[in-house]
DNA sequence: GTTAGCATGTAAGGAGTTACATGATTTT
DNA sequence: AAAATCATGTAACTCCTTACATGCTAAC
């Protein structure tokens, strides 16, 4: 049940939240948007495009707004926006805070939009994601010690390498959780966000 | 073309190359193994061992053994192991170091095997990935550059930590391949290969 | 006037996940 | 003998990728 929950409907509703656009444009901010863990091809969007029309969560602005293509039948570009029900459906997933927030792909969304999540749920994904994390670092740490006489050292530098990266999410994110409950203090507002300032990560 | 080029396969008849196994163990070693970066479940395993059953590669020990099976008409565990043609396969994944080798999950499996790999296809793939990732790091500095003005603190927040995670894969890239250069010199052999020893990786 | 890049789409299919279903063996 | 865990498997489904197909628009 928890699956990847589509993490493309989610990115393309945020995106149109903040301003319409079109297809192309879209893929572009998408990539930029997700680009480190995350690309998504035309042959995936479009699609999306397709379902959320018609499941009338966004709509192309020619519905209503009279002869707006400039020249021959086909129009050269189809501009969307987010209708009312896009809305609430998003409202919907920035409310989510549960396992399929925390997953790789999940969190990543979830974060990009942190800027329209209320203060409680960012702090629970933030959250959620350090404890998956840390179970996987248990995970990782039982099975090198299990299996550690019979590896090559390539293998186990793969495993330290690894081991490593999870590591140093799992800072990050204290990082963030600690500035994060540091913001939530004087008024409760879910307002301005500083980014953290010096802090320097060093290991 | 390039895919993802069945990284399930790769390891699979990886594993068996090393030794016999069946499937439940395959995959509590598959997944300490590859686990940094990729996990499986059984409903992949399974129609995956079948494949390549079907396909010849793997064999069960039942073939020809004679009634190994203890009991009633069911046997519990059926161990797997690599037959000629299975092995010629592996060694021509092991030789391959085109693009689907620098992917993520195709470099992951890459490595993971490097133990069996000739050195001069390992120093490829290491470098291979690296360009790879060169690339994309000046796509995504660029990417920022032009959207800088209007995203939010977040948004930037998690492009500087994908960002950051590139650059140290990089790095240790450049020890790696820093540290095959310097064993390749004396006689050429591919034998041995001591985990550089100290080259403390600090940041 | 042609190349390059903008812009939209579809059909076929690969790769793996989830949920389900079942039985054997070991531990308590 | 109950519970845990070992062990194998299938069917339906989702999500995304690849390759293809097409036309518009700006630059050179």
């Amino acid at each position: 049940m928890a699956k990847r929950s589509g993490v493309l409907e989610f990115a393309v509703l945020g995106l149109l939240h903040e301003s319409p656009m079109h297809g192309y444009e879209l893929r572009k901010r998408l990539n930029a948007l997700l680009g480190a863990f995350r690309a998504f091809g035309y042959g995936s969007l479009y699609p999306c495009l397709k379902d959320l029309l018609a499941k009338g969560l966004i709509a192309d602005d020619d519905d209503g707004g009279g002869p707006a293509k400039p020249l021959a039948g086909r129009r050269s570009k189809i501009v969307y926006h987010l209708t009312a029900d896009g809305k609430e459906r998003l409202e919907n997933l920035l409310g989510e805070s549960g396992p399929a927030s925390w997953e790789d792909d999940g969190f990543g969304v979830h974060f990009a939009f942190f800027g329209l999540t209320k203060a409680d749920i960012r702090l629970r994904i933030l959250e959620g994601r350090r404890s998956r994390l840390e179970e996987r670092l248990e995970s990782f740490r039982a099975a090198a010690t299990r299996t550690r006489e019979r590896v090559d050292s390539y293998t186990l530098e793969l495993q330290r390498h690894g081991l490593e990266s999870v590591e140093r999410e799992v800072r990050w994110l204290n990082e963030l959780i600690a500035s994060e409950r540091q913001m939530g203090r004087p008024g409760g507002t879910a307002g301005d966000h500083t980014t953290g300032g010096g802090a320097d990560p060093a290991g």
